[in-house]
RNA sequence: GGGCGGCUAGCUCAGCUGGUUAGAGCGCCUGGUUUACACCCAGGAGGUCGGGGGUUCGAACCCCUCGCCGCCCACCA
């Protein structure tokens, strides 16, 4: 016997624990199924699952589930990112908070061995929490960035791409995070609003004969000025070009250059140029071989290249002693107060600094022109459709990545120095020195670079590093490219588009056909969550709470996709009430003996309800079949609770109480199979959405061959939809709702059970209606069908069928006469409408004849029930 | 400055390539101890589909325009 109800907390653990340790998370050996694979997003190794990893790993366990049990050799691939920074800046954090030695005391080596031990104790934390929510991966083959074979893959991309040239090391600006001291790509720059000045400072002319304004936000930067630049057809500056400044403070004489970067609308005209802390002054500068002066250390202070009275200074403090010079020179020719964008580091959010420094950056332009082809011909399909308009305008506006980073987590950059600087670039210290021998004619110590790669460039390589690559493995022959991506749009430029151009680079082939780009959850007041909002939702909290069936319904319901998604608890409970129902709708079956026997087909059924049930059933699969295969997850969410709710609890249940509880054994019979049979194809066609409460289910409803998680996923055939049934049981359907209602808004107490009048019926429904008397009979509380018309009689209309309930004694007049009033008005409404339209010649003319005709017959069709109602009330009002 | 998405019932959202009276869940109101289920059952109220214009026999859906809301990219003179 069924528990009065189903209970999450114990049960999950339970079938978890069945599921893996049953081996079905891999993927069948079975040759001739169809390989289907999926790589995870890898999450931050640091990491703990958060909502937004809740509905991704959702969406990715409902399709790896479905195609397994569709025969698929479905594969899902897990792992996580050793995600240099972040991690790193876990483990300062811990080592700060013990108060032991930092990072920089400790030495390179001890740290990354620190940082080791770290993961070994804490970083497995998500792959736990994954398993909570149910994702059913391939631990088996669960992968780390850092791992050795992945970072093999890592050491040889980098060897190819440098001798290919699309790897190469360049002196140029970078965007510099003087928190973590390292350089930082475009992409990890985040603008941020904020309150500050502009300041305008006079440049006196070096002869003496006047000044020129400039104005800046970031005054210190003036100390590395090397031009002053102006448009070259300012007539207001045209004789000053050429000439010279004498640049305050510093004193240092600087040209005033023509180049038509400066905008003769904007401030003076005027523009200061700082080539090494600028970037659109380090291109003018580059145009007129302008000198970099860098004047900032690695932290942002003053270096020596400062004046003296401000070196070591603080950036922030030197723009404060600037500002106080230029007022005591009497050259601060104006203050004014803005609110503007500045760049900050995501991950330190510090305001990060333009800064001049040797890196290693890859070609991106040339990496990307295939992975734009590969979505512009549509071997990889974005869906939604509109986000591949985001990628190609990043992809076709790309710019070098910067890939250098100067941390000591992650894939140190297999490069090695000659005592004369000569780079060489290899997959081993051994080939290094093997090179380095060739080139110096000895052997000479090499010094190894001692930067490490961006984290994101081992995670481009994922779809494949994770698969075996180099190594020609049969999982790499197998299961890519994969089959589809699922990932949130925030990491489209990061990751996508590096896994494509990756993935086409060294495979030749897309790393997947489709991406799925799920929608941002936000609170249920639609903010971004964040921990300093205090409005995070835990998604294991939620699964305490809830259970995991619960909260995998929500997010797969709410995934529709242009939007972001808005989660409530209130939503999530009513999943739980959904699962609930299921849960109750099984034990309904248990008490009443429904079992299908192995020799049931539901095919041959007789019954008239049973037929009924059946093509819904099929309609319902299809339609969450269909659904699934588009990535349509709330479609599929909506058909599933549609049809085991109203359909199958609402009415088939409850039409079959009268047979269950009757003497018509082969009746009963094969409503009790019918029963079972669908409950057991809603246990499957729910298994990819709820999985726990199905397999629990699966398991205490009937002898089971196999676990529900890898049972077959229904395949059933259109022949037993029986259109005959479905119109016949609209109309029981109809003669319970409508009557329902009028007895409801009458006011009727249910303990009446008057006859239920078929006022106007055919032969053929008056058959239906009397094989269905007894349902009618339980559901309407009725008594019996008579088929005689009553004069006081309440009538109503469904399905086409004039029925009347005799239920004078109860009915206020008043009341009665309001609701055919309001029923005629209503009618009335429609005929004016469809009358109009048939009036129409150009609607007759032009629209097609099926509409046309549709309109006819609805015509008639209100017209007699306008009539009927109008009969009734004009009989009513005689009454009175 | 460039681009994207959204604006449909009190709330959260469905409404595919234009064609019945625009739907669901939650909330609200009314009535229910019908032996699966009160995490339930039955019924009900509630929307000029952001505003305006256009195309069309016909527009929530297509076009133009305006207005909000959100996001992405660029911008620190």
């Amino acid at each position: 016997m069924l528990d009065k109800a189903f209970d999450s907390g114990s049960t999950e653990p339970r079938l978890y624990r069945l599921w893996e340790e049953s081996g079905v998370f891999a993927p069948t050996n079975d040759p001739a199924a169809t390989p289907f694979s999926i790589v995870i997003p890898p999450p931050n190794v640091t990491g703990s699952l958060h909502i937004g990893h809740a509905l991704n790993n959702t969406l990715q366990d409902v399709l790896i589930r479905f195609q397994r049990m569709r025969g698929a050799a479905a594969l899902w691939l897990p792992g996580t990112d050793h995600a240099g920074i972040a991690t790193q800046m876990v483990v300062e954090r811990q080592l700060a908070a013990a108060g032991n030695i930092g990072r920089r005391d400790m030495g390179r080596e001890a740290f990354v061995e620190r940082v080791w031990e770290w993961k070994a104790e804490s970083g497995g934390a998500i792959s736990r929490q994954l398993r909570r929510l149910g994702a059913s991966c391939d631990w088996s083959r669960e992968r780390f960035t850092l791992d050795e074979g992945l970072s093999r893959a890592v050491r040889q991309v980098f060897v190819a791409l440098h001798r290919q040239k699309l790897i190469y090391r360049d002196k140029r600006l970078v965007n510099w995070d003087p928190r973590f001291q390292t350089a930082i790509s475009d992409l990890e720059v985040e603008q941020r609003e904020v309150d500050g000045h502009y300041w305008h400072f006079a440049y006196p002319l070096e002869d003496g004969s006047g000044e020129i304004v400039v104005a800046t936000t970031r005054p210190e930067t003036m100390l590395a000025d090397t031009a002053v630049a102006v448009h070259p057809d300012d007539a207001r500056y045209t004789h000053l070009i050429g000439k010279c400044v004498r640049l305050p403070i510093v004193g240092r004489p600087i040209p005033i250059i023509a180049d038509d970067y400066a905008d003769p609308d904007k401030g003076s005209g005027a523009v200061k140029i700082t080539p090494a802390h600028d970037f659109n002054d380090f291109k003018v500068g580059q145009r007129h071989r302008l000198p970099m002066i860098n004047i900032l250390d690695p932290s942002a202070r003053i270096n020596e290249n400062g004046p003296a009275a401000y070196r070591g200074l603080d950036r922030f403090e030197a723009r404060k002693a600037v500002v106080a010079a230029f007022e005591a020179l009497g050259l601060l020719r104006g203050v004014e107060k803005v609110r503007h964008a500045v760049p900050h580091g995501d991950r330190s959010g510090v305001v990060v600094e333009p800064y001049l420094t040797d890196q290693w950056y890859v070609d991106a332009k040339t990496l990307a022109g295939p992975a734009i082809a590969a979505v512009e011909d549509g071997r990889t399909v974005f869906e939604p459709r509109h986000w591949e308009k985001t990628y190609f305008e990043w992809m076709r506006n790309i710019e070098p990545w910067c890939i250098s980073r100067q941390l000591w987590w992650g894939h140190r950059i297999p490069a090695w120095y000659g005592p004369d600087g000569r780079i060489f670039v290899a997959e081993t210290e051994e080939e290094a020195l093997a090179a380095g021998r060739e080139h110096y004619g000895c052997d000479e110590p090499l010094r190894q670079d001692e930067d490490v790669l961006d984290t994101w460039f081992s995670s481009a390589l994922w779809p494949f590093s994770t698969l075996g690559w180099p190594e020609k493995t049969s999982d790499l022959a197998r299961f890519y490219p994969t089959h589809t991506l699922i990932t949130g749009f925030d990491i489209i430029f990061f990751w996508v588009a590096r896994m494509m151009m990756m993935g086409l680079h060294f495979t030749g082939q897309a790393p997947f056909q489709r991406v799925f780009i799920n929608a941002l959850i936000r609170d249920a007041e639609g903010a971004k969550m964040s921990k300093s909002k205090g409005n995070v939702m835990d998604p294991l909290e939620l699964v305490d709470a809830y259970g995991a069936d619960p909260l995998r319904f929500t997010l797969t319901a709410m995934s529709g996709q242009a939007r972001d998604i808005r989660l409530s608890t209130a939503r999530i409970e009513g999943y739980r009430n959904f699962g609930t129902k299921l849960w109750n709708a099984a034990r309904f079956c248990e008490l009443n003996s429904c079992v299908a026997p192995p020799s049931f087909d539901p095919g041959l059924a007789s019954g008239r309800v049973n037929r009924w049930i059946l093509g819904e059933t099929v309609k319902a699969a299809r339609q969450v079949t269909r659904a699934l295969e588009a990535c349509a997850f709330d479609t599929a969410a909506a058909a599933l609770y549609r049809f085991i709710w109203n359909a199958y609890c609402d009415w088939y249940l409850e039409f079959s109480k009268p047979v269950l509880q009757g003497t018509d054994e082969p009746a009963k019979a094969e409503t009790r199979a019918m029963a079972a049979w669908v409950l057991e194809t809603i246990l499957k066609l729910l298994h990819p959405v709820m999985p726990f409460i199905t397999e629990e289910l699966w398991s205490k409803t009937g002898e089971r061959d196999r676990l529900l998680i890898v049972a077959p996923w229904p395949d059933l055939p259109d022949a037993w939809i029986d259109e005959v049934a479905a119109r016949d049981m609209a109309l029981v359907v109809g003669a319970i709702a409508v009557g329902r209602a009028v007895r409801s808004e009458l006011n009727v107490p249910l303990s009446a059970r008057p006859p239920l009048i078929v006022v106007d019926a055919d032969p053929g429904q008056r058959d239906v209606l009397r094989a269905n008397a007894a349902i009618i009979d339980q559901m309407l509380r009725v008594s019996g069908l008579e088929f005689q018309a009553v004069s006081g009689a309440v009538p109503y209309v469904a399905e086409g069928v004039a029925f009347a309930l005799p239920i004078a004694e109860f009915i206020d007049l008043a009341a009665e006469r309001a609701r055919l009033a309001k029923e005629i008005a209503g009618q009335t409404v429609d005929i004016d409408r469809t009358s109009k339209k048939l009036a129409n010649v150009d609607f007759l003319a032009r629209a097609p004849e099926e509409v046309v005709e549709e309109n006819r017959e609805r015509l008639a069709e209100r017209q007699a029930s306008k009539e009927r109602l109008e009969t009734a009330l004009a009989r009513l009002e005689a009454v009175s």
